[in-house]
DNA sequence: CCAAAAGTGTTATGCTTACACCCATGT
DNA sequence: ACATGGGTGTAAGCATAACACTTTTGG
């Protein structure tokens, strides 16, 4: 065990695939290509490509990515699964390690004319394993916005908490209270009023008061939802 | 980008580690093994080894970790992080995908001799990066303690609560109440009471009743500690 | 003055922790 | 009897959901 591999072992390629998803129109949606040649000629794909020696996986991800959006657009990147099912590729054996991406909601990057915004409700066929690692990405996202502070990826810099309930509705696909998901992010000192104010709607109306995250990198903020350390003497 | 690597494309070779972990003595430890040969000669090492051509990662930690236990002891693997710094493996380039097992308290394998389980809050200089995989680990299973029934995987088939309790306690590293962590589980139907009853610990005292979990396979019991969809007309 | 949207006050609810008290058994 | 551990009853705490109500603007 623990055996040193000659280098010349013949080993597994090692792919990387990202799931960049935005609110884009109140809906959650993915970046996707088309592919123009076999295998799967004509369905959808994840971004991606091969892992280079000399890079991380992470660098690796973000410079695939690169060639279809903008990365500094890019305001989250987290590794999900690898995954490595033999069959996954027909032409030849690939690991692949997935990566969810996150986008704020005022980003409109340019895009390749092969690369679209598709909404996860409504997804064309998929290529390879891609539909069960976005849907995966989904799952993640959706878990880590209720323990942590994760909405900031989502987010533009400053907005309204009608903004940001959309938000929130697009991505956990139920309906969310604005005044409600205030006081739970106001309360967990996520939140910050800017003090500067602006109308959502058209129309009239009170005009709203802008907030902005406090931190732009992930932070548990509910750790223990049950079991939690007993509460110190008092 | 995506395209076909050629099959002699130079790529990494890939590893596969895993953090098996047992609660023993009413402590949380993990299985190591103490390396003989250079590189980290003498220090200790995950269990793991290098992937073949024809196995998923799974399969793959599953046949090295038979050389070190008797795998049919394991009650639960999950990945976790793939590993990638070119620099971990300072002799060649080897990604390294990482797994959480875990082992029932009443499982004792035997062990070849160069393998011991050390306490997670006493452990030896480890080999590599497997010191913070290790500390990953078990970030992960005090999460999954939490909002999962995956205190199946830690305890025998049958159990009474200050067992349970005890296990708990090792594994959160913080006291747990027998009493609360019943109503607890109890409610989430994660426990069903076996009907048996036995002592626990030596002297007088009431019997304890058996427990058993009722499903032995993970499953997700809380999962929205916050921004849970809206309760259906009533 | 009215409609529309934002924000606050307040109550209800559910789950958890904490702790006192009762129960069953061995010596 | 009494010590020892197991289990139940109950109250308190806390965060969230739900919703009525007030505030601020545009037309």
């Amino acid at each position: 065990m623990y055996t040193v591999p000659d280098s010349g072992a013949k080993t597994a390629a090692h792919a990387v695939l990202a799931a960049v998803l935005q609110v884009r129109d109140c809906r959650l949606q993915a970046l996707l290509w088309q592919r123009a040649r076999e295998p799967y000629a004509g369905f959808w794909a994840l971004p991606g490509g091969t892992l280079e020696a000399d890079e991380t996986l992470e660098e690796s991800v973000r410079r695939h990515l690169a060639a279809k959006v903008d990365v500094r657009e890019v305001s989250h990147l987290e590794q999900l699964e690898t995954r490595s099912d033999p069959g996954r590729n027909p032409a030849h054996r690939e690991l692949a390690t997935a990566f969810l991406g996150l986008v704020p909601s005022d980003a409109d990057p340019a895009l390749p004319p092969d690369t679209r915004w598709h909404p996860l409700d409504e997804l064309p066929p998929l290529a390879y394993d891609h539909e069960p690692i976005l849907l995966a990405a989904r799952e993640r996202l959706r878990g880590k916005l209720s323990y942590t502070n994760l909405g900031f990826a989502l987010a533009p810099r400053v907005f309204t908490m009608a903004e940001l309930r959309d938000l929130y509705t697009a991505a956990l696909g139920h309906p969310v209270s604005a005044t409600n998901l205030q006081r739970v992010l106001l309360r967990r000192r996520l939140l910050e009023d800017t003090g500067e104010q602006r109308h959502y709607g058209s129309g009239g109306g009170r005009p709203a008061a802008l907030y902005c995250f406090g931190s732009t990198t992930l932070e548990i903020t509910d750790q223990f939802a049950v079991l939690r350390p007993p509460t110190i003497a008092r």
